[in-house]
DNA sequence: CATGAATGAGGGTTCATTCAT
DNA sequence: AATGAATGAACCCTCATTCAT
């Protein structure tokens, strides 16, 4: 049968079942049952349940680990900037339900015994579209024009609308907001 | 000693645990713990752990659920919306623990056996400061106004600045975002 | 309001709901909260959950016991043991839940600190309608007497039929066997 | 050490302790120590404490469905009915402990989840050794013939007496009462 | 690769009971 | 005669985890 991608498939019940319910609410026997295995089993593949949320925290980070590198070794310019906003969204929108758990669950990944927090995270791209000597107003814009992508990925589904058109209106309205702060 | 404000006491100890380590994690017996009580007697006042959390659940609901009624009683004109903002933003920074738990626990709020959920709230609030016939990148100014006073209460904590300052810039920019919106 | 009457209206009440659902499964809240009383008062009329019993084990055997003692009291004869069937019949009819409950809940019961058991009773009971040196057919035939009146009580009521000819049947069969039992 | 027959080790001890005490003070805690294992390993065996007794209702029921079923196939003639209470005697006296703690804790067996009740069987078992236009007093000997298999098994240990010889005696008067009321 | 059987720790919950008022 | 508040013990149950096979 379907032999090698077990690791894979447990990560993918893992995060469907996470998303759903939360990671504590889940547990190892669901996984399994969901999988057809024993919990057992889920030990050949992983450590511990907290290893199948790193797991899945890492497939999370590492893009935005990508791109904040990424953002450093570029000039601090605004079309660097815009650009980092383009590929936050793409990122975005490619892992939205890992994004989505991660900011559902921050009580529990944010005592995950791994590098970085999201917080962090975000706290770092945050610094890389704005500089701290900006107008408080302006360092707020840069800020809202982040979690305005946030706020694509994951409210905009409440709004009516064709998804392409809602995902090109989000992207202008955060460009913009870059383009203020960095116009005063 | 200290009577007839247990129940109180009992849910201040819980916001506190819960907003720390998350609902899931937080048990009946640290929370006894902490208020020096046993486990028995959160249930005099509670009837059960769930309880508890739709207690803070309804803290937090009813000026949201305020604000929106108010909202609707309105005439749906700018200001209206300018105050919707303004108001909303005191609410937030107001019982911001709250809010902040709400936000990352909602994997287990979703499911709480109560009216809304949060994000319904979200949508309502969201309609009340927009049109639908608005051009959708003005309606996601809208909706980023919303989000940039979310932003304001739990994240600018990680900007430097006075913290009075940083609410006046929040508001300015949520304020902003909404005026665009109404001009075009 | 009722006043004074309050001890027996929990005795009541408790047997209505011991003999519905068993004594372990009906908790003093339930019996309270049917009274519209705290737990609490119960304890003013009542020293424990057991006392409650107790008290309707007493009321129950209370019947027995005199069966018994006037049987002691009357020679050995047909006469006599024909006369404690009619009268044994009588107080199973006329204490029929109390009978059934403590037929169901035997398990629990057996282990009440209180003089003698039901089971103890029912042995001087069919000890009295019968002699150690009839034929066991005979002696066998004396306690299904005593047992005829016990489905007569509790499980006669499944059969179609007037109430009052069934008990007349019941009796007559019972009557019957001991006759029998005499002859030999 | 000893594998594979833990269930079986579980519902035995199960009944055991049941049996002496009841099935609500019987905690899952005494079953677990007298096996000396834990009480997770019950868990692993049966999905509730409720599922051990249903365990032992079946294994209970099981004999007396089947004694029901081969009645039904036969003609209802006094031959078969013969033979059916000798069965019942039969299987009362394989399966006394199980029988009788079924009868002392009816309130609690009552409640389970589970196809039809004793009582239920008990009318089915009843209705197939007499006919519905009997006369009354008949229809009472019918039953009293299978109350007194019952007296047999659960009470005549109370009688001096070599126990075969008691339940041949048990049993006799059981047929003679069928007797009785199929000569009328 | 995976299972069957089991464990230890802890969870939420309920209970009978107490006692100051 | 009854209540409000609380307790201590026990309960059933679930969980993540282990390990021999």
């Amino acid at each position: 049968m379907a032999r090698g991608n077990t690791r894979q498939r447990i990560q993918d019940v893992a995060l469907e079942l996470f998303a759903e319910q939360g990671y504590e609410k889940t547990s190892l026997r669901e996984i399994a049952e969901r999988l057809d295995v024993t919990k057992a089993a889920l030990y050949y593949h992983f450590k511990t349940k907290e290893d199948i949320l790193i797991g899945l925290f890492h497939d999370l980070t590492r893009p935005m680990d990508e791109l904040i590198e990424w953002a450093k070794a570029q000039p601090r310019s605004l079309e660097t900037r815009q650009e980092v906003l383009r590929r936050y969204q793409a990122a975005l929108l490619d892992a939205a339900p890992l994004f989505r758990f991660m900011q559902e669950n921050q009580a529990t990944v944010r005592e995950l015994s791994v590098g970085l927090t999201f917080k962090e995270r975000m706290i770092e791209l945050t610094g890389l579209v704005k500089e701290p000597d900006f107008a408080m107003v302006d360092q707020v814009r840069c800020i809202s024009a982040i979690f305005t992508l946030h706020a694509g990925a994951f409210f905009m589904q409440n709004v009516e609308g064709d998804p392409e058109d809602k995902q090109d209106a989000v992207l202008e309205v955060a460009l913009d907001l870059l383009a203020q702060a960095h116009d005063a």
